[in-house]
DNA sequence: AACAAAATGCGGAATTTTTCGCATTTACCT
DNA sequence: AGGTAAATGCGAAAAATTCCGCATTTTGTT
């Protein structure tokens, strides 16, 4: 019923979040520069602050910087978004998901993914017939 | 560089946009249900006429009540939640969230899933081959 | 048509967010 | 080592969000 994910942040907390996952690292400045309708530098600074207390992020001191990051690795992260996405707009089908998916952004690389992608299936088919659960 | 999304929302309001994304249609009393951490029903009532306001929700009586939904249809907002998706915590590699998602959490209907899923591919493929652009 | 139950609209109070300036500390350069 | 530009930490004001009570309207019922 309730959901412990981001959706306790607050807007600017999110969006901090969401630039600091894409951007893997990233400094106040490289924050600042992704930040829409971009507040000054202190404001940045206090937001990484309380997003460091309250535990979503980490910093590292690199020259006379600090250097943000997630504390939960991006690709963890991903994947509860993904899953909370395929529930939220999908139904939780994971197969509509993959079908919006594909007819996305018809770009040149896709075709090349495809491959590596019918690939996957196949793998995780494989997979699935091992075994019966996990986490 | 800006993003157009629901970035743009306060918590309050992105939780519930959530919630009627997933419930497709929605009265005040339906989303206060499944709100964390649930304020008063007058409270989600200001929620609703401000995000209808905002142009986000839109809404039509149904006996003595208000039921909301989205005015952008679900399909479309989940596309878009996608590509988000994709860009931020995947390298926009399309790739990548296919095999997150193939090894989400394993569940019964997963299996059946792949069938079609494979068959989505193999669609997808063909039509690739077909055209070079459209949106 | 009168009553009761259930909803809505409004206005403003309480809380949280968001913002920034300024003093202080830190690293790089000469 | 000293100077300086660049960063950080803090505290508190400004703005936005969140919240709710109460009066009013609406619908279903008797």
């Amino acid at each position: 019923m309730s959901r412990p994910d981001q959706n306790q942040l607050s807007r600017r907390e999110r969006q901090i979040m969401t630039i600091v996952y894409r951007l893997g690292r990233a400094t106040t400045t490289a924050i600042l520069a992704e930040l829409p309708d971009a507040p000054g530098n202190s404001t940045v600074r206090s937001l990484l602050t309380i997003l460091e207390r309250k535990g979503h992020l980490r910093h590292e001191k690199d020259g006379r910087s600090f250097v943000y990051f997630p504390s939960v690795p991006r690709a963890k992260a991903g994947k509860s978004a993904l899953r909370r996405l395929c529930d939220d707009f999908f139904g939780g089908s994971r197969d509509q998901v993959v079908a919006a998916l594909l007819d996305l952004p018809p770009s040149q690389e896709l075709t090349d993914e495809l491959d590596s992608l019918a690939a996957k299936i196949e793998q995780a088919r494989r997979r699935e017939r091992g075994k019966d659960d996990h986490d």
